[in-house]
DNA sequence: GTCGAGATTATCT
DNA sequence: GATAATCTCGACC
């Protein structure tokens, strides 16, 4: 696994779908994902290089990079590419297979099921991840991910919510898999401001 | 179902 | 002080 994952984030964030992600006893069998680079990628955030945050991203592959956005939610990301290289694949939605009664505990806002995990940030609340998962090691931690047996079909298009000049939909690099309910339809982002 | 607006805080400049 | 890889809610179709 740890050979795919050295993989740039564009070839990775396909073979994703399928796989399951598994923090204590909630299953997440993912249908969404989207990739993300390093310097070259105006939408990602280690565009500008290297910060105390973005630094997991430029760290070995298989780890976790978390983030806090809008204040209010948590987005995880499997990190790729080797050592140094920064390149991540951020986890968008799934759909909950296991410890559904626990996910639907910590998510009091969604009446059914399907929208359990249908968002990066609802995702993260599901399985109870926070910011201080950050850097844990995939090999290790409490998290575990099982990629799928065979690769799944899948389709891609223009990234969401990225902000900025070429973030937006330069790269068709957001990867889903057809006729999954817990995959938000497309809509373009417009960046909002007070 | 779609659309628009507001919430709220870690992180960087 | 500005910004942000989002979510929820209320209004409308």
């Amino acid at each position: 696994m740890i050979e795919l994952l050295s993989l740039p984030a564009t070839e990775v964030a396909p073979r994703l779908l399928g796989a399951t992600i598994t923090v204590g006893a909630v299953t997440v069998r993912l249908t969404e994902v989207e990739a993300y680079l390093g310097e070259d990628d105006p939408g990602s955030h280690a565009f500008r290089g290297p910060t105390p945050r973005t630094m997991v991203m430029f760290g070995p592959p298989g780890h976790l990079y978390t983030y806090f956005t809008y204040g209010m939610h948590v987005c995880a990301n499997v990190v790729c590419s080797p050592d140094g290289v920064a390149s991540a694949v951020l986890l968008r939605a799934g759909e909950v297979v296991e410890g559904v009664e626990l996910a639907r505990s910590r998510r009091t806002t969604s009446r059914s099921d399907r929208d359990l995990a249908r968002g990066p940030g609802r995702l993260c609340v599901a399985l109870g991840i926070t910011l201080t998962d950050g850097g844990a090691d995939l090999a290790v931690s409490r998290i575990r991910l099982e990629l799928a047996e065979e690769p799944q079909a899948f389709e891609q298009g223009p990234r969401t919510g990225v902000s900025g000049d070429g973030g937006r939909a330069s790269f068709p690099w957001r990867f889903w898999m057809p006729g999954e309910p817990s995959v938000l339809p497309y809509k373009a982002h417009v960046p909002r401001h007070r």
